[in-house]
DNA sequence: GATGAAAATGAGCAGGG
DNA sequence: CCCTGCTCATTTTCATC
């Protein structure tokens, strides 16, 4: 279970430690400990304080799709037809591995995907294979990403 | 400097390490060593590879922004002037720290945006006073998300 | 490639200010 | 809230298979 997250103050070396492990989750505590001048017992109890707070939600290896052929990433604005229940066919979407996102949207969509793909072929191929086929679709509008310039998170 | 990636070769059990990584950066080498059936050093070992493969690029603390207020995503489709050159727009936007990611794209805009505001407020004055304000934006649409429902990396 | 063991480093806890 | 000192766990290396 997550925290409530209420009455949650962080201060500027809560800021800093975030900062480090935003960057990079294998860093050790001492090593952080030792950049910003405290202990690393002290590091320690900071950290549990904004772990039982939520604002940690956990860590992650960061793999590089490119290495692995997939070059293509595109985002993908989908109609559903009126009457279509929307959970279903989020169901249909997580089912394909390429969907790395999916958003309920205001505006002309009823979904913005993002996609990600070996090559322009592979992206058809999902298109019209796999979300075209989701009962409910009717028609799809796609945005390929031709370079990502800016990938963060939120800055603390 | 990253490798080329060339004769990358990623067999099951490299699979199975990335899958755990991927999930919880900080998993000790040696409960997923305990997991796969194979030693410690040679999960080692292999990771070893994998970083000089380019095919991890990092891990990273994952924060949860609606601890910090921030409930409101969207992403904004920016029409830019012809005669506009991208990268200094780019420039522009990388400044607005709720800008999380940018993408030159295809279809109907220069540049397609993700940001994270605090509220619809905060997403109108970022709007009206940050990225309307840079020069060569024309125009902007906006899509709010209500809900993300599916967020991942490829699969490996 | 994988292994086990040794050496180096870090994590986590207790006691105290 | 922070520190020091301690113990235990983990990482990393290395000789060997």
């Amino acid at each position: 279970m997550k925290s409530t997250g209420e009455n949650i103050k962080i201060d500027g070396i809560d800021k800093e430690i975030l900062r480090f492990l935003m960057e990079d989750a294998r860093k050790p505590v001492l090593e952080i400990a030792r950049n910003i001048g405290i202990s690393g017992a002290a590091i320690h109890q900071r950290l549990r304080k904004l772990e039982a707070s939520g604002l940690i939600s956990g860590s992650k290896f960061i793999i590089n799709p490119k290495i692995l052929g997939y070059t293509t990433m595109a985002y993908i604005g989908i109609y559903l037809d009126k009457a279509m229940s929307n959970p279903v066919a989020v169901k249909e979407l997580a089912k394909i591995p390429e969907v790395l996102e999916c958003h309920y949207t205001t505006g002309n969509w009823s979904i913005l995907i993002k996609v990600l793909c070996r090559d322009n072929e592979h992206l058809m191929h999902v298109l019209n294979k796999h979300i075209q086929q989701i009962d409910g679709v009717s028609r799809t509008e796609t945005f390929i990403s031709l370079n990502q310039q800016i990938d963060r998170q939120i800055s603390i």
